[in-house]
DNA sequence: TTCTGCTGTGCTACTGTGTTGCATCAGACT
DNA sequence: AGTCTGATGCAACACAGTAGCACAGCAGAA
């Protein structure tokens, strides 16, 4: 299982002719095993395991991946950065986060439908959408 | 113009039986002439003119002012709280954030539509709906 | 008006997230 | 294996927000 997650982690950035470096993949592996997004203490966490990477290769590796398309950044309600491997569908899912627990959910399987419309003179360019509750797993019962 | 809210600030802060002091009616004054939610630096610099107020204690009165429900929070894009005065409606309405200067919004005159459903188990209590873009100040031409 | 007690304020110091500069190391190619 | 470019690690920094504690100011009583 880890193996298979992390030979499409080192797949990914090869088929983009990028240097694959250890940094590199094993963020990418820890993203794609969560399967849902993570916070920068989250993917530390997730890296001690096989060796802690430093802080600022975790933030620089993290902005490559958003640069190279392999990941999307999502903010949570704690005013830090959330980080998820991109799946098929990118774009216009809302996202879930516990307010118990902390954790963020994407909410891909359902398309949010949002009627909007603007003051003259602006000019809208992404919406986010999210939610706040407490996740299944933080349920009193 | 500036008597008047101050005088609305000091009336508001009366009405609740609460202590009067020079914080919170300068720091409720300057929510209200902005009418739009402000960072906690633009309140700083809000405040400036009549005499700069504590960091602390700018953060401590902006607490109380949301718990006595005269103000309320929210996020910005750029991991900062952002808060405004409460007006007549302060649910459900959306906010717009303006990538270019960082001002912020609120879209009140719009009752945005959400539709969602949650997978099991999960307890839905706020949704969050933040729009970004460039505001009419900002536009090119 | 002055006194007094409570609580709000300011100062200092701290935490946590994210960033920058620079020297060193390692991946990819020859 | 050797070389070169660019990624990594370290130290230091920037900034938002928080905690503890002593002092000051607001509001009610004398």
């Amino acid at each position: 299982m880890t193996q298979s997650t992390q030979e499409r982690a080192r797949a990914a950035i090869i088929d983009l002719g990028e240097r694959v470096t250890e940094a590199r993949w094993r963020i990418l592996e820890v993203l794609f095993d969560a399967g849902r997004p993570l916070s920068h203490a989250e993917i530390g966490a997730g890296l001690a395991a096989g060796g802690a990477i430093d802080r600022v290769t975790l933030y620089r590796v993290l902005d490559w991946l958003i640069a190279k398309g392999l990941a999307h950044r999502v903010e949570g309600h704690d005013r830090t950065w959330r980080f998820s491997a991109v799946s098929n569908d990118t774009h216009g899912h809302a996202h879930f986060h516990c307010t118990h627990c902390g954790k963020m959910y994407c909410l891909t399987a359902i398309q949010p439908t949002v009627v909007l419309a603007l003051p003259r003179g602006f000019r809208f360019e992404e919406t986010d959408i999210s939610l706040r509750g407490t996740c299944a797993d933080c349920q009193p019962h």
